[in-house]
This record gives structure tokens, sequence and C-alpha cells, in this order.
DNA sequence: TCGACGATGACGTCGCGTCAAGGTAA
DNA sequence: ATTACCTTGACGCGACGTCATCGTCG
């Protein structure tokens, strides 16, 4: 039976970590009754990789949790899990989409502002810079 | 003088995102004092968009706070504006990296898991597409 | 006795969205 | 009287991190 830390140690996560995903109900642990503290099996070490594994699949934890518990019941949690993939691949995509077009349009303001002077604000301006970019668009 | 809704109207968004900014400060309209309706002039409408094409290039609301603040004492905010941009050019490149590797994983998983059956959870295991997939990088 | 560990509960992040309970305007 | 608007305040998101205050272990 493991503590908090030694399984955040085994598992190389942090303490936090482990209540936190002990509080979302994908650790069940039990409870040292005269202390209260939580206790761990061996196994929890292997279902804390099989999380992390998952995270970096870009699971949410809600995911995982639904995963964990299909496979709890017995049944195979693999057609869900090939779903769930599906679905944050496109969702990634339409992402990476956005953020490279952000990505774009900071860069090509950088450069258009290179040769242009600082200015004061006035009533009329706050920044030029971001104003006089702001018009390409229009 | 606008009422809530009347500049979230002329500025294309909504009347919650409004007094979000105001809550945060961006945007400090009088009062009505006999209801206490927020009452907004009309450069606020310009206030606005500047807000919403600094957003436009990456800029956070608190950000975007700080430069107000700077063009309001009469202070130029260009070169702070130009750091922030640096700063977030280089942060959005690094993100954008590790989406691309996360994207990458994830395509290259359910390329994998194409010709492997769905299995039934064991003691050992909860789904062994996943499982599977991390060995890879062991 | 002391320091490292444990517990609970609440609050912070970011940019809003949403809901409730009520007052106001036309 | 109805309906659309306004107010404040609180809570939700995601995945933790951090803090306070306290009890426990070795």
């Amino acid at each position: 039976m493991l503590t908090v830390s030694e399984l955040a140690r085994v598992s190389e996560t942090t303490p936090d970590t482990v209540r936190y995903y002990t509080r979302m109900g994908l650790l069940q642990p039990e409870r040292n009754e005269s202390n209260g503290y939580r206790l761990y099996q061996q196994t929890d070490a292997g279902r804390l990789s099989f999380i992390s594994q998952a995270k970096k699949l870009g699971f949410t934890l809600a995911e995982i949790n639904e995963v964990l518990g299909h496979a709890a019941h017995g049944q195979s949690p693999c057609p869900m899990v090939r779903e769930i993939l599906q679905r944050r691949i496109s969702e990634n995509r339409k992402a990476l989409e956005s953020m490279i077009l952000l990505q774009e349009r900071m860069e090509q303001a950088l450069l258009q502002w290179h040769d242009m002077p600082d200015g004061t604000p006035d009533g009329h301006s706050v920044c030029h810079l971001i104003e006089s970019f702001s018009k390409e668009f229009e």
C-alpha cells in the first residue's frame, strides 16, 4: 500500500496531481481508518501510467474516466477510444489552423512595423501600430 | 450615450462581453444615477474595436489594459506593444510545435490501430490500443 | 521536539457564458 | 400588462497549483 507521495514518486508525478485525480474519481484509494490517509495499491501505478499515456494522446481526464469506467464493467473501451481519438484529431486540426493564422498575422504585423516610428497617443489613436494593422482587413 | 447592448451592437459583440471588459477595467462607463445603468460614450466604440484588433493579434486582455493605461498617461505604448508581440510570437511557436507533435502522435496511433482488434479488459490491461502505443516510447 | 508528510477546503489561472433574482423602460 | 432590457452576484469550464490551517508520523 502506497501513500500519495509514494505513488507520485513511482509514477513520476506530484502528490497534488495524485490527489486531484483521486478527487475526479480516476483513482479510488482505500483509507487508513485511524488517520484518514489515502492508501493506493500497486496496480494504481499502472492505472496512473495508463492515464498519462492517454493524456499524451490528447484525451481529457473526463474521457479517460469514461474509458476506465467501461473497462471496469468488463466492456471493451476500444471502440470508444477510437472515436475519441478521431474527434480529437479533427478538433486539433482546426485549432492548429487558427493558431497558424494567428502566427502569420503576428509575424506580418512585426514586419510591417519594422520601419514605422513610435507615436504619442492622442484622442484619436491609442497605438497607431495596431490601428494601422487593423486597416489591412477592411 | 450608449447602453451595454447598444454598444455591443455597434461593436459586433455581446452585452456579456461588454460587461466583462468593463469589470476588467478596459471600459469605464458613467452611470445613470437614477437606475444604475452603464452609459458609454461614442469613443468607447473605437476603444472596443481597438481591443478586438489587439486580441486578433494575440494580446491578452491584461496586456491590452496595460497598453491602454500607458496611452492614458500620454506615454507611447508602442515599444511595449512591439515587445509583447515578440514574446507572443515565440510563445506561440512553442505551443504550435507541441500541438503538431500531438497531432502526429494521434494520427500515428490511429494508423497503427487500424488492423488491431478490440479487446476485453482484464486485470492487466485497460485498453491494449493505448497501452501498446505507449510502448513505442520505451 | 522537529521536519516531512498527511488531511480538507478554498481560491487562482483565462475569457468569457450562463443563471438567478430582481428592478426598469417603452 | 407585456416584453425586452438593465442590475448584481455567483458559478461553470480544464487541469491542476497553491495556500491556509490543521493533524500525524518517525
